[in-house]
DNA sequence: TCACCAATGTAACACCGCTATAGCCAGGGC
DNA sequence: GCCCTGGCTATAGCGGTGTTACATTGGTGA
């Protein structure tokens, strides 16, 4: 077997570096222009191939959108891969909060493209996602601090920091904005269990 | 001066009743289809028209969508009005939390043209909506029980609701999900005053 | 009555996503 | 060494989109 597994052929090579060539081309126009401005047209003069190309490859505009924002994904979970958490759980959630909204306010056109309010579209990276916050939350119940359910928590802290990022995206917020330490903290103080004292409400919760 | 105030000349008679007929169609298809799927020709086809005369009146495709939303908010606002709100401040923010949820999940398209994350489209009845928010959260420090400045209370809560209303829209959650109460009352306690003490939080708020 | 002008239609432009078809050419069997 | 196969790419085009220059009509104010 003398070059069949050490090295690529040069067909796959080249086929491989157009692909290359047209993510590349994809994720510079959704980030400038978003997904409504990306003219499959546009990436092919950027990425110097034509149409059946792109269709050959990645099938769909759809398809192609999603791969982007896959990597998008990838990009977003190095971003906290990166930072060194609080070693305490309930910090580290806060610490969590903030870079979430951090990396919204950084990659706007990203996080829109990720968590925008297009009809579910459950992509695995997404839910990969979210399986961290999880288990940041679960990491506090862990610790016998956690006073909802897990599943509840996690939902909601989800809703309450994406809420917050939006916000700050469509620049309803100014970044350094008081309110968003506010939810934060609203959030994380609901969550955890307050001293000694169990749980006292018990308001209508279902309407 | 005999038919000039009393009676609308034959053609703008003409004209309103076109322009009703437009929007109508356009109101019909957005709901339906969303904004994305919503196509000029297709609203010509079922108002009667033909695409210049929808040009003349509404200047661009945006600005027809502009005043559906803008309808939409109308709407949105007297979901509010007919329905009366608890007396108490306090309870009365919780219940326009669920009212607010709730009349995104009865029109999800509505609620993400309305609110969607195109990059900041401040309709003037946006604001008027948000002012509405605004008011009630007024209530409260009127009656001395609101802990942060005003404008954060008002930004925080409105976030904590949208980022429920888009996760619920989105299919993410179910409609009776804890997690939904969770958020609402996580954020009403943090607005409202402990006890007694009248404001207490130093937590950190910038980064 | 009559000229004006708002309102509407005709036809077209430039662009879009997408694809049927055909050609190129590296790779492998003979 | 040759030819054939098949993956990859380009040409050209389809039906659709938002938008607009231009022509036309018919109420309306003078």
């Amino acid at each position: 077997m003398p070059a069949k597994v050490t090295a690529l052929r040069t067909r796959d090579r080249e086929s491989e570096a157009t692909r290359r060539a047209i993510l590349d081309a994809a994720e510079q126009l959704l980030a400038t222009v978003g997904e409504q401005g990306l003219s499959i047209r546009e990436v092919c003069a950027r990425a110097g191939v034509t149409a059946p190309t792109i269709y050959h490859h990645f099938g769909d505009k759809a398809a192609l959108v999603a791969r982007v924002v896959d990597d998008c994904f990838a990009d977003f979970a190095s971003a906290f891969a990166h930072r060194a958490a609080p070693h305490d759980p309930v910090e580290a959630l806060r610490w969590a909060f903030d870079r979430y909204v951090e990396y919204g306010l950084g990659h706007p056109t990203h996080y829109r493209l990720m968590f925008g309010n297009r009809p579910s579209r459950p992509s695995p990276a997404g839910l990969a996602s979210y399986d961290g916050l999880r288990r940041r939350v679960m990491a506090i119940a862990d610790a016998g601090r956690l006073a909802p359910p897990l599943e509840d928590a996690t939902a909601a802290f989800w809703a309450a920091v994406h809420g917050v990022t939006s916000l700050v995206i469509s620049e309803f917020w100014s970044p350094d904005n008081a309110a968003i330490a506010l939810v934060r903290d609203a959030m994380v103080d609901q969550l955890i269990t307050p001293k000694p004292v169990p749980a006292r409400r018990t308001k209508g919760a279902s309407k």
